[in-house]
Formats: C-alpha cells, structure tokens, sequence
DNA sequence: ATGTAAACTTACAGACGTTATCTTATTCGG
DNA sequence: CCGAATAAGATAACGTCTGTAAGTTTACAT
C-alpha cells in the first residue's frame, strides 16, 4: 500500500492541510450532491490523512461541511453578481443573471443540490440529540441569492418592463422555474429535455420580463 | 422493556406482518424523504419486530423500498387522473390536474421528495459494487406522469387553447414550475413563500393554457 | 537539545445489511 | 385427540462502516 506517511508541513504551515480538506470535501460533496452522504473518512482518505487528523482543523464533521458550503456558496453568488456586470440593460443584467443560475448548476450539479435542494445543515445531526435545531444557518444564504433577484427585477419594472405582478413575485416565479429545471435535470438526466434556456427564457418573457421598453 | 414477543400470526395470514411492514416502511420514508436513510432495522423497530424477520417477506431491502414506492406511485397517479374526473373542458382539467399535483405534494411532502427528488433506486447500492447500475426500473415511473401530462395538454390545445410552443415543451414548462414549487416549499418550509397555486396559474395562463377559446 | 506543531496509532461505542440457526405456536393427518 | 409438519417469528453473529476521544510519535524551529 501507499505507506509513504504523508510528507509533514513545515512550522507556520498547518493550514495547508486544511486547505487541502476542503478541497477534498469539495470534491467529494460535488460527487454525492448531499452532506450527510460525506464521511469524515472519505476525506481523510482523499486528503491522504489519517481521520482523527481532521480534527486539528474542524472542530467536527459539520464545521467541515459549513465551511465547504459557505465557500461554494460565495461562488454562487459571486458568479452570478459577475453575470450581470456585462449587461447592457436591467432586462439584459436578469437574463444574464437567469443563465449564469442555469451554468453554474450545470457545471457544479453536485454543489448545487447540497445548496438548494437538502434541509438545514445536518439533519441526521438534528436526529442524534444534543441540539435542539439550530435552525437560521443556511437559510439566510438562499436568501441572500434571492433578495438579488428581487432587486434585478425591480430594475427591469423601474426601466419600464410592463407585467402584472410585483418584483417579489415574480422572483418567486423565475426562481421556481430556474429551481425546477435545474432540479429535474439533475434527477433525470437521460430524459430528452429541450435546454434548460428555453424552458426559463419562456417563462420570464411570458412574464413581461424580456424588454425593457413596451 | 416492551418484551411482549408480539403475537404471532395465524397459519395462513403470514401476509399481515408483510402490510405492516410496508405501512412502516412508508411511514418512515414520509419522514425522512429520503430511500437512502431509510434503515431495515428502523422499519423492524417500528414494526415491533426483529431485523431479519423482514427477509422472509422481502429479498432486501432494496425490494422493501421498490415495493413503497411503487405504492406510492401508483397512488400519486391515480389521484391526478381522478382529479381530472370533474373536469368541464380540457384547460379546467389540466388546471384540476396541476392543482392536485401541488395537494399531494402538500399532504406526502416525504413521499414526494423519494418519488420525483431522488435519483434511480439506491445508488447507494449501487456504489457498494454487485450489480451494473440496473437503471430502467423508476424512470418509467416519473415518465408515465409526465406523459399523462402531454396528453391533457395536448386536449386543450385542440380544444382551441392557442400557444406558442407544442405540448411537450408546454408540459416540460410546466412540470418545471410544478416540481420547482414544491421542491422549494418542502425545502425551505419557513420562507414567505405565496401560495403555489397562484405561481404555478400564473405561469399556466401566461403560457395560453388558461382558457380554451380565443 | 528541547519544546511544540503536525500528524499518527489505537480504540470505543454504535449503526448498518444480511446470513445461519434455533424456537414456538398453529394446523393438519391420522 | 395426539403427534408431526410447518409457518412465523426470535437469537446470535459476522463484517463493515461511522464519528470521535486519548494518547503517541516525528520532525522542524528555536
């Protein structure tokens, strides 16, 4: 076996293996698509660490978790800010923002599903006692990304988009569809679906949300 | 303890501790929401009964979670044809039909989540080596639903209803919203969110399946 | 040389799926 | 009415996984 006992980090050093955990975690959640599927053994195993090794640097398995998440979700959010930049216009800046959603869960499926599609962090830990839900973890980080929604399309009604409903609305609106098509893709990917684009591109035209001016 | 050794069941009647079995299993997965978590000696705990009892009455317990499921299914399904029963024209059904897919969701929120939010049977079982992946067996299941759904749209379009796209992009739009909705619902229970009905007719009449005359 | 950071070894206590074997209550042949 | 067959379960156990605590080794920096 690979006996070679893994090369030791010098002095000051210590947080590269920390580093090299979340990259592992990282990789080994893009795989399972779900944190309670991860193992503190697998990642030691991939990290070429010894699992009470892990331990130096999270507290436990769940701060492991919380921190890969926070990562990937500053991401998410980041890359779909960048989206927008390039954009000529509110209605362009919301359609741009629309595709990015659908690449970013198209290029991190796994990332995706631990982020949107999984209850609050650990729900198996929830179940083993101790605490009692620590719930207002993660769902402030859906919110973030969404409140971002509202604002895009409050733009796109500000610049003279014409539709019958309110911003918020009509966030809950788009983000179900991007939600939904992101979702079923990623649960059957062997069916014929027509692109992703499409489908939201569809609804938020039909929405009123395609051109600015009427 | 509860050491009653649970009454044993007569001769010809071995078949009860079998629907036990099953209604335990279905319980459980209606809370967890997930095939995976679901444990052989969670569904014997629940049953008052030992572990390998089950296997008289089920191979494994993948057979236990296939058996549950295909209930279930069946049940979903059934209770969306029904829905369309009081129907008046084509576009009233469809929009009986969408209206019941939110209210099974709504009552089976578990069962919805193992049935449309989780991938071929156990890929959990699948990692664990033996067999090459036997895929085939549930996506005819989402399939059958979302055929149904082509048809009924299919009925309003020649029912007069007028729209931009074909049924099947229709009915992939609008499975889209429909499982985006609930997914979202079922996984953050506590945002404001509006109620889906109105997201989900929103879409619906913006597509042109509202109303069948022009 | 020595203190200490970084990682290791060992170990516990519990869960899991599953198999092999044993017990007991019921039913049927006589 | 009684003994044998059998169906419906229970016990015990194996092998594997898990998260984590305690204590130990190694190698670098001083």
């Amino acid at each position: 076996m690979n006996k070679a006992p893994r090369k030791r980090n010098p002095r000051g050093q210590g947080e590269r293996l920390r580093g090299e955990l979340l990259e592992a975690a990282t990789a080994l959640l893009a795989e399972l698509g779900d944190a309670d599927r991860l193992s503190i053994r697998a990642v030691a195993r991939r990290a070429g660490v010894t699992p009470p090794s892990i331990y130096r640097h999270f507290k436990d398995k769940q701060s492991l978790v919380l921190a890969v998440l926070e990562e990937r979700f500053g991401e998410f959010n980041r890359f779909l800010a960048e989206a927008e930049a390039a954009a000529s216009d509110p209605c362009d800046a919301l359609s741009r923002r629309c595709h990015a959603y659908l690449e970013f869960a198209r290029e991190h499926p796994g990332h995706y599903r631990v982020l949107f599609s999984t209850k609050v962090p650990m729900p198996s830990l929830r179940n083993a006692g101790r605490e009692p839900a620590s719930s207002g973890e993660r769902p402030r980080a859906g919110a973030i990304s969404f409140f971002a929604l509202v604002e895009a399309i409050q733009r796109c009604l500000d610049a003279g988009a014409e539709s019958d409903h309110d911003s918020s609305f009509l966030a809950v609106e788009l983000w179900t569809v991007l939600h939904g098509v992101v979702d079923l893709h990623i649960t059957y990917p062997d069916l014929p679906w027509p692109p992703a684009e499409e489908i939201t591109d569809a609804v938020r035209t039909q929405a009123g949300l395609g051109k600015s001016g009427p």
